[in-house]
DNA sequence: AGCACGCCGACT
DNA sequence: GTCGGCGTGCTC
């Protein structure tokens, strides 16, 4: 009877409730229940507005929609639906789920990272008076007439503004008080953050519109020649172009802005703000045509018939080969079915240089993602994604996030990178496995690109999972650079003073110096030497919150650590026992660059290395410079490696390889011979013969070996065998696991427990706990543990399943309080 | 991720 | 004795 009636009423109003996707890291999605009055507008990828907790707002994503009400609680309404168009596609919210199920993290994660931030909407708390300020003020105590003092001066004050006010943390009991006497109102509010880029434009009244009405004008301001030069110039301007920007007519007129305003005044000039794209600072050039040689068009056409069968395609093409030309022909022939493209490209590779040879082609259709773009700009290509405004995208890592609609093909260039991987934070996502997925998802093709391969990748292809093709004829003239191997043994023993560069090495920058060439320098180390030591005691300098010495920088005279960003004077006296033979141990890219300049203090030298590119723009202006050949040298960590074109430069020197080759690290080796292979492939990319010095103590070793006779496949061959012995990927797969806690001690003793419980589950699978290198990290002791799954048989569901129920357990013992556990599947 | 509730030390 | 510090737990 009960029920039968509850049936009637709900056939006659059925309340929506959506389950939404909240911005943080929490596992479950939450129910909300929509208002009648916009069950209309209820999709789902739509933004809604909702409170969770007692007072925070958020910007959450409709993930589900269901006409039960949850039975345990009752739901909150939610405030407001952002959207007219589902902002995230389903599509999206399948790639979502992949990388959470697949990344071991949380959805909200994933939305973090996928949303630019200027999609989400920022909550924040703001406090007003009442109006009615009939309070009897000799009620309030000092504090409290404090803020009221403020209010009344600046009508609304934010939570941070009243903290600054009184100079204390805890303000909330106070403002509870004072809204209890009614005095102040809180209000949440939330604001767009996404603006319009807008534009003054100057436009001349029409009144003026024949040239005798011009001349007339002219004539009138006789008497003011700074608004005669400024109409002047209009008149000039208004000839080549059909609008003129207020800025442009200011410098073209020379004159300022108090000629303008009184112009405008006049109502001679009508301003007009315009809202003008961030993206496209100029009209596009006209198109340039290239024909593919006899190996490309071959590749080419390998591609096509590769994709018939296989959805993956790895091209293995040595540097220098014209593989961006054949990513340009695929472009062509995806936009022909009106498809769109994804091309990725590592951070660091996504220099005005490629961008502008895309444009070239494609024009306005080419879309540019990555995070050296403010959020504004990238709120704006992910809405031109959405409405297929943008055909081509030119992206980062996160570009794999955008809502594409009908994506045809995937590009992901220089597939070995490194960057690809995300660290932190959670989603742990690897880009060019992500975009493998996506492509699944669209039914797209995948053309996975590199000189040098990750092992992983051409396993696969190799295996047949992935589709191959071979391009290993290089572009033009250009041949691959002559290698050869310096010892660093033989040198510095009979000079006085040791120097970071071989005689051959000198002397082959010396040569291309004479000859206005240019050369690259590449050190992975920045700084200026990465360990200072005390000669009499030993007594180093250490990071206090890592576990780390602390590299010297000469250009801030200061002692940095490398990674939390703590900061000291460089010492010249041993805190410890007073000596002042203090050593310095190592060299960087700074203290490379400044032995140099002692050496041929003629040359001019720049510097490419995070320290060097901090500013905004500065990473593009360095490359530029030298590019126009304003330096002679560049020296550089491995930013020089990725993708540059320059074409004078014909000498590289690698300072030391020992180092990049002893990294304790299973993907080293694999490493090494990337990293040599790329910034090898810089020289003597047109035309002349590059040389290539790599020096170093182990000659010997089998990788320098490998990356002077350009074997890749060598390199694969020997790195295959020791993978599959020592079961590494590609023939086991990895899940890193780190417990991190502010105590020593804890941290062995928790890493223990989960130790256990790992072992009971997945036996022989589990390695460690270990410390790892770097035992502690911004305040945090790290003990690591290595799960080795493998590839055949037991589904890597079932452990990461299992995985996730372990860590739970963990969690949940009161022993384990204070750590916390963080999950990287596919460490990079 | 916040923010509230809950337990211990420095003060009136 | 209280005020106020921060340490765990929940948020639809």
């Amino acid at each position: 009877m009960l029920e039968f009636q509850a049936n009637v009423f709900h056939q006659e109003r059925v309340t929506l409730f959506v389950e939404v996707v909240l911005p943080l890291a929490i596992s479950k999605t939450y129910t909300y229940r929509v208002p009648n009055e916009l069950a209309e507008k209820v999709a789902i990828g739509k933004r809604v507005i909702v409170q969770f907790g007692k007072s925070k707002i958020y910007t959450a994503i409709i993930y589900e929609t269901s006409n039960k009400a949850p039975e345990r609680y009752e739901a909150k309404y939610i405030i407001d639906i952002l959207d007219d168009v589902a902002l995230v596609t389903s599509t999206q919210l399948r790639l979502w789920d992949w990388v959470k199920e697949y990344y071991l993290c949380q959805l909200g994660e994933v939305m973090q990272a996928a949303l630019p931030a200027a999609l989400k909407l920022a909550s924040e708390t703001k406090i007003t008076a009442v109006d009615d300020m009939e309070v009897d003020k000799a009620s309030l105590n000092d504090k409290e007439f404090l803020i009221i003092e403020a209010l009344e001066v600046a009508g609304e004050l934010k939570i941070s503004d009243v903290v600054k006010l009184l100079g204390q943390k805890t303000i909330f009991p106070l403002l509870k008080s004072l809204l209890n006497k009614g005095v102040i109102k809180v209000s949440e509010e939330l604001r767009e953050r996404y603006k319009p880029k807008k534009k003054a434009f100057i436009l001349l009244n029409s009144i003026f519109k024949i040239d005798e009405e011009k001349r007339l004008l002219l004539e009138s301001l006789d008497k003011a020649p700074k608004q005669q030069d400024a109409v002047l110039a209009y008149l000039q301007l208004s000839k080549k172009q059909s609008s003129i920007a207020k800025n442009d007519l200011l410098e073209a007129s020379g004159c300022g802005q108090s000629a303008l305003k009184s112009l405008i005044d006049k109502e001679i000039f009508i301003v007009e703000e315009r809202v003008v794209s961030r993206l496209y600072g100029e009209e596009v050039v006209e198109e340039t045509f290239f024909t593919l040689s006899n190996a490309q068009q071959d590749a080419l056409n390998s591609i096509n018939n590769q994709f018939l069968s296989k959805d993956v395609v790895l091209l293995h093409g040595v540097t220098a080969s014209g593989k961006t030309q054949l990513y340009i022909r695929l472009i062509e022939e995806t936009l022909k079915k009106n498809d769109t493209i994804l091309y990725l490209l590592p951070e660091i590779a996504l220099t005005s240089q490629i961008v502008d040879r895309l444009r070239l082609h494609f024009g306005t259709e080419v879309g540019v993602y990555h995070s050296r773009f403010n959020d504004n700009e990238r709120a704006e290509v992910w809405h031109k994604v959405l409405k297929g405004e943008i055909k081509v995208i030119l992206g980062a890592r996160s570009a794999v996030f955008l809502p594409f609609n009908k994506l045809g093909l995937v590009i992901v260039d220089e597939e070995h990178e490194v960057s690809f991987k995300q660290f932190d934070p959670a989603p742990r996502y690897h880009a060019r496995d992500t975009a493998i997925y996506l492509g699944h998802l669209h039914n797209a093709k995948v053309l996975l690109g590199s000189a040098t391969p990750a092992i992983e990748t051409y396993y696969n292809a190799k295996a047949g999972k992935y589709g191959f093709v071979r391009l290993s004829e290089r572009y033009g003239d250009s041949v691959l650079p002559d290698v050869s191997i310096v010892s660093l043994k033989d040198q510095g023993k009979n000079k006085a003073s040791q120097s970071y560069f071989s005689d051959k090495l000198l002397e082959e920058i010396k040569n291309a110096f004479a000859n206005k060439e240019q050369v690259i320098l590449f050190q992975n180390r920045r700084g200026y030497t990465p360990m200072l030591i005390c000669r009499t005691c030993g007594y180093t300098p250490k990071c206090t919150n890592c576990d780390v010495s602390l590299t010297f920088h000469k250009s801030s005279g200061k002692l940095h650590c490398h990674y939390c960003g703590f900061k000291e004077d460089v010492i010249n006296v041993c805190p410890a026992c007073g000596s002042t033979h203090i050593e310095n141990k190592g060299f960087g890219t700074e203290r490379i660059e400044e032995e140099l300049s002692f050496i041929i203090p003629e040359a001019k030298i720049c510097r490419l290395d995070l320290d060097s590119t901090r500013g905004k723009d500065s990473f593009e202006r360095i490359i530029a410079d030298f590019d126009e050949q304003r330096f002679n040298v560049l020296v550089g960590t491995q930013m020089v490696a990725k993708g540059l074109d320059f074409g004078k430069v014909t000498v590289i020197g690698i300072i030391n390889a020992d180092s990049l080759i002893n990294y304790p690290d299973f993907r080293a080796f694999e490493r090494s011979f990337s990293l040599l292979s790329q910034v090898s492939g810089r020289a003597g990319r047109r035309a002349s013969v590059g040389k290539v010095i790599i020096q170093a103590y182990a000659t010997q070793h089998r990788v320098l070996e490998q990356v002077v006779n350009h074997d890749y496949e060598s390199m694969f061959m020997t790195e295959a065998q020791e993978r599959k012995h020592y079961a590494y990927p590609p023939f086991y797969r990895l899940i890193k696991i780190d417990i991190k806690h502010k105590e020593q001690q804890q941290v062995h003793a928790c890493a223990d427990r989960l130790g256990i419980l790992l072992k009971e589950a997945f036996g022989q699978r589990v390695l460690g706990p270990e410390v790892p290198l770097v035992s502690r990290i911004r305040n945090y002791y790290i003990n690591t543990v290595l799960l080795k799954v493998e590839r055949d048989g037991t589904s890597i569901q079932k452990v990461k399943a299992a995985l996730t129920d372990i860590l739970v357990l963990f969690e949940t013992n009161k022993l384990n309080k204070g750590a916390f556990v963080q999950v990287d599947v596919d460490p990079y």
